[in-house]
DNA sequence: TTCGATTTGTTCGTTTTTGTTCTTTTTGGG
DNA sequence: CCCAAAAAGAACAAAAACGAACAAATCGAA
């Protein structure tokens, strides 16, 4: 189904104004209430505007929604996955947090760890860090994606590489059956690369809908990773392959 | 469930004030106050504002109290100073801005400019011109300082130095009788001296309560700033050098 | 033209929002 | 500490907006 005349022009001024009233649009286009009603049901539905009471806004928040939704999924899983890898980071340490929101989770249950140094390319965990006193944090530089307060870029890069980590904490988009760590971002995948490189001890932490899914860009092979935490058991070739190569398995 | 269209007006006017009150939200929009206080609910509900007594202010990530303080102090100076010197800052241009509230009062004037790139070392900064979608975000990186939402460093000293702007904002702690910059950190004070290097053009924003400070650190001189924007009128003999000096001194 | 499909207008019951009135809570001054 | 004024919150009634059902109109194809 395609837009009438009316909807697309509807959808114009809705983009010029960021929203249209009810009222404005029948008397502008001299129909009635009812039928605009009808229309913005319409684009609603094909999701290019929210309804709201009085007429509708541009649905502007797509990537944020999207954060929300993601940050919502798997909530409790990401808990508990968290407590146990920050069961395994000891006082005193330096710890690298990339992006992602297993990662975010993983911070939440850091704020009562003492003397720690935390470097980190993500704003919110740098937010959630700064309740805890005995953290020092360190913001890698970069351009901020808001999408997920990302910091990302050639910039965020060589910062990194000025430092030298304890720990480093990488989440991942996707995780595929040979073991390698996907993602959907390439910039994104250049960070925890080097993420990698400059950590002594590399800890991944992943549900298991990161199993069910797929993604263009490899960051690593699992053979790069000490420890994984994530809730659910692997696949038995899969866990041969972990002991084989000395990556510790955690399962909540 | 989506924001009404009053709502999200009263969002956009407590981003740029940092405040709202419920009597002027009432009068401005011609509802009722309890009409209002149900939407200060909601939105507070959503945990996009704070309520308070009388009306709410916005929600900031990183805060503390001594902060929040002087957040308040001289608001409406703040306010209007940054108007000004946001009308001097053009579409598509790129811009540093430092720490401080002054700052912050100027990036929410930001919030619908079109075309920015902002570079910051401030986290406030950041959270409130990730609104604007029409503004590209970098962050440069560094120590995070709770009390200011700054970031400070040798590391945010050598990013800045990859960068060239357009145009600096800065503030500073207090304002000497010679036409002194000063600061209370002297690693704060390294940053600001590199933004002003790497800047085409340097906008000092300060309102008059930093002619009464002092502070023990010399960021640098009135000569070395373009336009001082400020909210009340400054001796006549600072006046007289600011003349000669070429810099133009804007007050509300 | 005539049929059928689609769009629009009309009506009406339902839901949401707003205003009104009242009591309770907070605030600031003696 | 107590009191008065301002603000907040709760409950209910009024108003506005909504959605569904159906009738009227518009339009294209047979």
């Amino acid at each position: 189904m395609s837009l009438s005349f009316r909807q697309s022009d509807i959808l114009n001024m809705a983009k010029q104004n960021g929203r249209v009233a009810v009222d404005d649009l029948a008397a502008k286009f001299g129909v009635t209430v009812q039928t605009i009603r009808r229309d913005l049901s319409e684009l609603s539905d094909l999701g290019k505007l929210d309804r709201v009471h009085g007429g509708a806004v541009l649905r502007s928040g797509v990537s944020n929604i999207g954060y929300e939704d993601r940050r919502s999924l798997n909530e409790d899983a990401k808990t508990q996955i968290a407590q146990l890898c920050a069961a395994d980071i000891p006082a005193g340490v330096s710890v690298f947090m990339n992006i992602g929101t297993s990662t975010e989770a993983v911070a939440r249950q850091l704020l009562s760890h003492k003397n720690l140094m935390v470097v980190t390319n993500n704003m919110n965990v740098a937010n959630i860090l700064v309740e805890n006193p005995e953290c020092e944090i360190v913001v890698a530089g970069g351009i901020l994606r808001r999408s997920d307060g990302g910091l990302i870029g050639n910039l965020t890069v060589s910062t990194i590489r000025q430092f030298k980590f304890d720990y480093a904490i990488v989440g991942c988009s996707a995780l595929d059956a040979d073991g390698d760590l996907m993602d959907f971002d390439f910039q994104e995948v250049l960070v925890s690369q080097t993420i990698i490189e400059q950590a002594r001890r590399t800890f991944l932490v992943a549900d298991h809908s990161k199993f069910q899914r797929s993604a263009p860009a490899r960051i690593a092979s699992l053979t790069d990773i000490d420890s994984f935490y994530t809730d659910c058991p692997l696949p038995d070739d899969l866990t041969r392959k972990l002991a084989d190569w000395d990556t510790s398995l955690r399962v909540t």
